[in-house]
DNA sequence: CCATGTTACCTTACTAAGTAAGCCGTACTT
DNA sequence: AAGTACGGCTTACTTAGTAAGGTAACATGG
């Protein structure tokens, strides 16, 4: 049913991504992909060497969509620019961090990606030793935080009109009861505060601590510069 | 040769823990784990319903390796070496992390360990807004910086007495090799002086930054609490 | 204009992994 | 002593990655 008008790597990857997104990681099977392009499985095997050439290249696309920073202007601004595009991108794609983790061959987007705000960083006044400091902590907050809201996230069959069979459940209703259970027993008192009277009231939101937890991080750095210019 | 002591559901997970340790996350099949314990595959679904089961056990297992903080003690002090004993444990255990993000049953231990934080973050005067903000800056700082560890993983040092086998391989000078390729072409400026001035230098260590963030991060949080207080 | 090669796709089949189904011996209960 | 439940075994089905090799359409050079 698809295009058909001829497969290529790009198409292949692109198609990976679209797969990825619509139905997550576990979906992206070589079978699964081949049938979105029309086309059979071994197919593909013309235009990518393996999966993981696949897998590495649907990461560097992700990438790829990454608003970069500016080298040169102000770095707090394009950082604090970029750490929120890069959450929006993995917010986007899921899966994405997941296979971040095992890749080891990074793509041209990823390497200009991390070009740019290493660059960023040396033009806004940080020596090498801080820049390294301060890359570290910045993505290992942007990272882990996507890495949080993952775990969090039960959105488990994403809204496609996929063939598959049905899926939608009140997971989140399920999870909670699960936890109520334990919960009951009085051990936990702390976490059933929490819960109880915070993430479950109304209003609240995880995501609204990323914009937080981002200038908390950015106020360190700026401090770590000065103490390393100092 | 394995003990044939009989098998039990805690033998199956703290098996699973070591095969995992010893051969990565994609070793941990249940024909391997069944081999590990002498057993024949299918015995192993006598005393659990399944694989998923097996990890969701297994990530628990590394969340009771952690040193729980005391609540009511110094926040910043029982929040830092609580940190320090997480980031430990993943290292300990790289294959951890990737399962965490895609656990959906919370073990006693990790929930121990929520239960735990949240009181120390509590009994040091945060909001529970604040301890919301706090707790997520906290802890994508940790996990973020294990996943980043995860992902360069050469694991410089943590230099304790680790009766772990040899694993000395030339990955570095292989990765470098790879990049040098690209990096020739005079693009990602930035990245070359970084990895040339800085990363390759004889005393570089990626860990090294893990206490400069920490520090910075519970100066934040600390900066959080004294906010919502006033 | 045909033989030859190249490209892009297909069919078949092998291997590894999770696990459903059901058999059997041992040991403890009654 | 007989029954029964437990713990382990064997078999076999399904899904996934991919090796091997086949084929049709088009390009090219003799």
């Amino acid at each position: 049913m698809p295009p058909r008008t001829g497969v290529t790597r790009d198409r292949v990857v692109e198609a990976a991504v679209r797969v990825a997104d619509a139905s997550g990681a576990g979906a992206l099977t070589m079978r699964a992909l081949a049938e979105a392009l029309g086309v059979a499985p071994m197919s593909l095997y013309h235009h990518v060497p393996n999966k993981e050439a696949i897998l590495d290249a649907a990461v560097d696309a992700v990438f790829a969509e990454v608003d970069l920073p500016v080298v040169g202007a102000p770095w707090r601004a394009e950082l604090r620019r970029r750490a929120a595009s890069v959450r929006a991108a993995l917010v986007r794609h899921p899966w994405a961090l997941a296979l971040m983790e095992s890749r080891r061959n990074p793509g041209p987007a990823t390497l200009a990606h991390h070009d740019a705000v290493l660059g960023t960083f040396r033009a806004g006044g940080f020596s090498l030793a801080a820049t390294a400091h301060a890359y570290a902590l910045l993505d290992a907050f942007v990272y882990g935080f996507a890495l949080q809201e993952a775990t969090l996230a039960f959105r488990d069959s994403a809204g496609g009109p996929g063939p598959s069979g049905a899926e939608g459940r009140p997971d989140v209703a399920a999870a909670a009861d699960g936890l109520a259970e334990v919960l009951g027993g009085g051990a936990y008192p702390h976490l059933v505060e929490f819960v109880g009277q915070h993430a479950l009231q109304p209003g609240y939101s995880f995501a609204a601590s990323f914009e937080v937890g981002l200038d908390l991080v950015l106020d360190g750095l700026e401090r770590l510069r000065a103490r390393g210019a100092g």
